[in-house]
RNA sequence: GCCGGGAUGGCGGAACUGGUAGACGCACGGGAUUCAAAAUCCCGCGCUGGCGACAGCGUGCGAGUUCGAUUCUCGCUCCCGGCACCA
């Protein structure tokens, strides 16, 4: 053992010997529990930053856990390699997406495994791969074929100088972010999942989620946003009919007006006629397609001249046009009770529309359930009373009907963009639209030589889109768009069960692998990775690819990895290199300290001073274990049989530690914590005579290395070595002695009206009466009680509280 | 705007089921060691008053429930994440 911590020569050595067995690899075991843990999958931006330091060091304590408590881990990484960044890079750099993308990923991997993940890199994907993406294109023909994919026309941000389609985040106030033109709506057809076939089994199976944090659960139950209404029909004269969707009928009589959606048929009908429509619409079109835009924009409507008769008792009633309505939800109109909504609020505020109150309330607006009034015949009745019978009379009469509504819309996902999966549509003047042949696979991304800055998002070379019709065998043309790149991150934990399969999408191992035991990534995908992700294991359950319904069994979402307020980012200029970290201090003290700085599933505010003290603590124990090495050498103590220790205080502190640190990793994954304890057992053992007390030191450094080696695994394989002479890899994780944990004596605060007066060291589970003695004969207790008549009560939690109150 | 989360010393955080607020670490101050520095070791460290014993105050703000609230309830403020074409 050398005498100083020299932490690049034991990282590297321990690398390369992990390398060179091939340690990490996983194969089926059955005699062994299985135990996949999986981190997202990082998009190849060419530098690994902190968030991902972080996202894989969680991933990784665990996978060491659980291989020491005796689990058959499999812990893949991959790449996701499709998107964005790489075309513009592309642009910027005058290299070529895949080139960039390949180049990344190397240099990528070579940083991940300087962090010593105990990865099985022999399951490595890269979405980019036609080996990965041909089974994409198999699925989606698969879907195509049962009607799960159909195609519709939808709303994108076009830039008019660029001749593009752009990105929510390439819209940056309205402009294009290359060339700042005043970005437009345009409508273009897309292709769709259909999701919302499963909406009501995504819903319902939230319940089943009981490892997930319930934060991210219920995110999902509200986007998915299940709700209970009737669709009901106001009648009109131009249009016959206007269909609203409500979920509050009990409101109806407090109806002052309707509003559509600016792209409704009949907006769009009117909008031919009628100039000043016309120009309203238009101006609509001019804020940005994301929803976050569209509701943030400022309330804005127009009246059509139009009325339409409420269907409870035949009021005409006004109709507006206005851009608080959205057509993708509902009827994409909605019956506006300015009294009992705060949207309606504004808007008849704004346009000096009438309000009228139907609810018992003190306020001018209030959303909330009430009694009835102003409702004719269904005054006095309650809310729900009333919904059900307003909903019952109109039902009856044709003019409304009961409906299941979700807030979840169906995913489009063409991307009008040149790196990503190609849509393996084929588009015939004779036969339509169809599927590639099975046997064509993979519709291959066209290679392009040099990349096209002017039609960056648009294939265009001519002998990609030229190809035969595979029904009729007519030249016909191939679909130009390619898909989300969600679409891949959506199965790629799958994939990692078989992914040298070459002959189907996945095998039998499927079976064996999945669930995922546990996923860890940032909570910035709490509802569209991890919502699309539970989609497509139900849709490759239903095509009979897997058996299970739920892809993630425990969920870790952990936060962001912040400096000075603020997420790191290259535009900020507060970014921190994991590199330049690893070079200084090492990878396990950069594990340490990120494990150590919050818990997972906070955001961690980055301190430069921080990872001193972890450093500071591993190069404690390595002088300590150094020394204590001299010691067993200078007296010449070879064997150290491993039998119970006769200090009482020893054994309860190690069975304290060994409890608290393998509940906190294993339940309530607060690894900071459990860094904490170990942090307390080192001092512990510090304050101990290794002399006097060789056996107990031993034990402990021993112990403590195990707990200790899924954060700083190369560290403590080095020093275990170099203590023990044996290997970390064939030791199991340590197990607690319940005995040892029973203590004689207890603290018992006396408090006087819940005020700390005194501390009582005394016999564990002494009874109330002994202690109330001890209590009233200390001075500092009675200094608070004149007279011990006053005395109201006593409250007594044993071997913890007396509480004395006057 | 809507949905979700957070706020505790100078700083990161701990307190798991309502029961001693501040574990562990950082920073800082004092001391030891050293020619000196770094490193290391020891001691102190919420705020206010007090020589001290000790007392009062204190978990974003305002109320409430309770013998007792960082923890539960209601009402706010600020910060962070998501909002369907960033990944």
């Amino acid at each position: 053992m050398n005498e100083n911590y020299d932490f690049k020569n034991i990282e590297r050595n321990c690398q390369s010997n992990w390398q060179k067995t091939d340690l990490f690899s996983s194969k089926k075991d059955l005699n062994k529990k299985k135990y996949y843990v999986l981190s997202m999958f990082p998009y190849p931006s060419g530098k690994l930053h902190m968030g991902h330091v972080r996202n894989y060091t969680i991933g990784d304590v665990i996978s060491r856990f659980k291989r020491l408590n005796g689990f058959n881990v499999m812990q893949p990484m991959g790449w996701d390699a499709f998107g964005l960044p790489a075309e513009n890079a592309a642009i910027q750099n005058q290299t070529l997406p895949d080139e960039w993308t390949f180049g990344n990923i190397s240099s990528m991997k070579s940083q991940l495994n300087s962090l010593g993940l105990s990865l099985d890199w022999g399951r490595e994907i890269a979405t980019c791969d036609p080996s990965y993406y041909k089974w994409e294109q198999w699925f989606f023909i698969q879907l195509f074929k049962k009607g799960l994919i159909y195609k519709k026309t939808s709303i994108v941000n076009w830039d008019p100088i660029d001749q593009t389609v752009l990105a929510n985040e390439q819209v940056i106030d309205g402009r294009g972010w290359r060339s700042g033109a005043l970005v437009e709506q345009k409508e273009i057809p897309q292709y769709f999942f259909k999701i919302t076939d499963y909406a009501e089994e995504l819903d319902k199976e939230l319940e089943n989620l009981n490892n997930w944090p319930s934060q991210v659960t219920l995110m999902q139950k509200n986007w998915i946003g299940k709700s209970f209404g009737f669709k009901v029909d106001f009648q009109q004269k131009e249009f016959e009919k206007i269909s609203v969707f409500t979920t509050r009928l009990d409101t109806i009589f407090g109806v002052t007006f309707l509003a559509l959606a600016p792209d409704h048929p009949i907006s769009k009908k009117l909008s031919f006629e009628n100039e000043d429509i016309q120009n309203f619409i238009d101006s609509i079109k001019k804020t940005g397609v994301s929803t976050a835009d569209q509701a943030k924009a400022e309330k804005k409507g127009i009246f059509t001249g139009l009325h339409a008769s409420n269907p409870i008792n035949n009021e005409l009633i006004p109709i507006w046009i206005s851009n608080y309505v959205l057509m993708a939800y509902g009827e994409g109109a909605i019956m506006a009770v300015p009294a009992h909504d705060e949207r309606d609020y504004e808007f008849a505020n704004k346009y000096s529309i009438l309000i009228r109150k139907v609810i018992e309330s003190n306020n001018e607006c209030s959303p909330e359930k009430g009694i009835l009034i102003n409702s004719d015949r269904f005054n006095s009745l309650s809310s729900d009373d009333a919904i059900d019978q307003i909903g019952l009379e109109l039902s009856k009469n044709n003019l409304a009907e009961k409906q299941t509504k979700y807030r979840l819309r169906d995913w489009g996902i063409s991307r009008q963009r040149y790196w990503g999966c190609p849509i393996p549509i084929i588009h015939c003047t004779n036969c339509g639209e169809v599927c590639e042949s099975e046997t064509n696979l993979p519709v291959l991304l066209p290679k392009k030589n040099k990349f096209d800055f002017e039609n960056q998002s648009i294939k265009t070379e001519e002998s990609f889109i030229n190809c035969k019709c595979p029904e009729c065998g007519r030249s016909a043309r191939r679909e130009k768009d390619t898909m989300d790149t969600f679409v891949e991150s959506s199965w790629y934990f799958a994939r990692y069960t078989c992914p040298d399969e070459n002959k189907q999408m996945l095998n039998d191992e499927v079976n064996y692998w999945l669930p995922v035991d546990q996923y860890i990534g940032g909570i910035e995908h709490a509802i569209l990775h991890l919502l699309y992700a539970r989609f497509f294991t139900k849709l490759l359950r239903d095509i009979g690819l897997i058996k299970i319904s739920e892809p993630f069994d425990n969920l870790l979402t952990q936060g962001m990895v912040l400096k000075d307020g603020s997420k790191m980012s290259k535009s900020k200029g507060n970014t921190v290199d994991p590199g330049d970290l690893i070079e200084k201090y090492g990878a396990d003290t950069a594990r340490l300290f990120i494990m150590f700085a919050a818990p997972a599933e906070q955001s961690l505010e980055w301190s430069d001073q921080g990872i001193e003290g972890s450093y500071r603590f591993l190069k404690k124990i390595y002088t300590q274990i150094y020394k204590f090495n001299d010691l067993l050498k200078q007296q010449n103590i070879k064997n150290l049989s491993e039998e119970p220790s006769q200090n009482e205080e020893f054994t309860y502190q190690l069975n304290k530690t060994i409890e608290k640190v393998t509940d906190d990793i294993d339940r309530r994954q607060s690894f900071n914590t459990a860094i904490a304890s170990l942090m307390e057992f080192v001092n512990y053992i510090s304050s101990i005579n290794s002399e006097k007390n060789i056996s107990d030191v031993y034990f402990g450094y021993k112990k403590l290395l195990i707990m200790l080696s899924p954060f700083v695994p190369h560290f403590c394989e080095y020093v275990f070595k170099a203590l023990t002479n044996e290997d970390i890899k064939e030791e199991n994780w340590p197990k607690v002695d319940k005995q040892a944990l029973q203590r004689k004596k207890q603290t018992v605060v006396i408090q006087v009206n819940g005020k700390v007066r005194e501390n009582i060291e005394i016999d564990t589970d002494t009874p109330q009466s002994i202690i109330e003695e001890k209590a009233f004969a200390c001075e500092k207790v009675l200094r608070f009680i004149n007279n011990k008549n006053e005395v109201k009560k006593i409250i007594f939690i044993k071997n913890k509280i007396l509480n004395i109150v006057i």
